[in-house]
Parts: C-alpha cells; structure tokens; sequence
DNA sequence: TCTCTTTATCGTAAATTTACGATTAATAAC
DNA sequence: GTTATTAATCGTAAATTTACGATAAAGAGA
C-alpha cells in the first residue's frame, strides 16, 4: 500500500464531510456489509445520488464494492479506516 | 463544552477536506500562532481567499482568532483538535 | 487629524457538489 | 428467449463552494 500523504487525509476527510456520506458510512461499519438497496431504503434520498455518494466513498478508498448477483454488496474499507486513525492520531 | 455529535465530526471532517484549509491549520499547528497575513504570504491565493478560509475553520470551532492591535492572531483551538482526535479514534 | 497597515466583508463569477428522473447494463427468475 | 430486479451512469437543475477585486472598518503611528 502507498504511503498516505497529508493530502489524501484531506480527500478522505472531504468524503466523510458530508452527512449523508457520514451516515453511509457509519452504516457500513456497524452492518459489516451491506447492498446498495438497503442504504437506500433507510435514506431520505434517491437512488441515483445514494449511488453517487458510495462512488465518493469508494474513490476516497473508505469503502470496497463488490458485485453480487444483480446487486453490490458494499463495506467498509478496514485498512483505510485504520490508516484515517492513524493519521488523525498523529495529526 | 456542548457533547459532540457525529455531525460536529462531519462538520470537522468538512472543514479540513479541503486542501487549502488543510494546510492553513497544519501551519498553525506548527507555529503556534500566526497572524494572518503571514498565512496570506504562504498560500498562493488572495487575501480576501483566506480570510473566507478562516472563517470555515473558525466556524467548525477548529481555530481560533483574537485581534491584536490592526491584525489578528489565529491560533489552533487544542480542546477541539482534542476532541476531534478523540472522535476520530472511536469512530 | 491624516495616512498606512491589516483584515473582514461585500458583490459576484466560475467551479464544484448535490440532487433528481430517465436510461442503461447486468444478472436472476421464469 | 422475456420479464423483473438492482445499481451505475447520463443529463441536467439547483445549491453551495471557491475565488477574486473592491470596499469598509479598525487600530497604529506620524
């Protein structure tokens, strides 16, 4: 893995700075993984957008998507989630 | 001080996602204190840029900022960089 | 007082983000 | 095959952010 710069910190930062984003990815971490569809269903928002926010989440490297079936099955990024406390911790 | 909630961290999180802002609050960090002209002369963008810069950080609770004679003197504000920290880590 | 310095704010343009419906693509079920 | 389901992408509108120059406000020093 490639070292993080103060720079993806603040990508990263960017990405959970939005609280439909926050809320995703809270989700995320206590459900383990989850569909897209699911986040859907406890979200105020359109499908579209949701889908849109997990695309930020997912460039930002906190969250992994993988296809099944018809469906994505998405979860937390562990490793990048780690490496966001560390750099916050040594911030 | 008021109980933070995960939409303070998201507002935190928004105030340093972006990159400008970043390093404004990084050179805080490591000079303590400065006026922010001196912070004017380090960036490449306009002052009134800056100024508007501040004020996000301010507003998020992140800095914070005490007129000094024609200037004013911005300095971290360590309890909210604290709890962000402490945030971050049982996140 | 007048002038200079410093920074905040105003007004505004450009870029980006956020949101939506519609459509597409891909799989599952029949 | 057809149809239904799921999610990504497209096109676009509205809101927000970012940037700037100009101006205002407030203190320092002559």
């Amino acid at each position: 893995m490639k070292k993080k710069t103060s720079s993806d910190l603040s990508q990263m930062c960017k990405a959970l700075g939005n609280p439909i984003r926050m809320k995703i990815f809270e989700h995320l971490k206590e459900a383990d993984k989850c569909i897209c569809g699911e986040i859907v269903n406890i979200l105020p928002i359109a499908q579209a957008t949701v889908s849109q926010h997990l695309k930020v989440l997912k460039t930002a490297g906190l969250i992994k998507g993988a296809i099944c079936g018809p469906s994505t099955c998405y979860c937390i990024n562990k490793d990048a989630l780690d490496e966001f406390k560390k750099m916050v911790k040594e911030f």
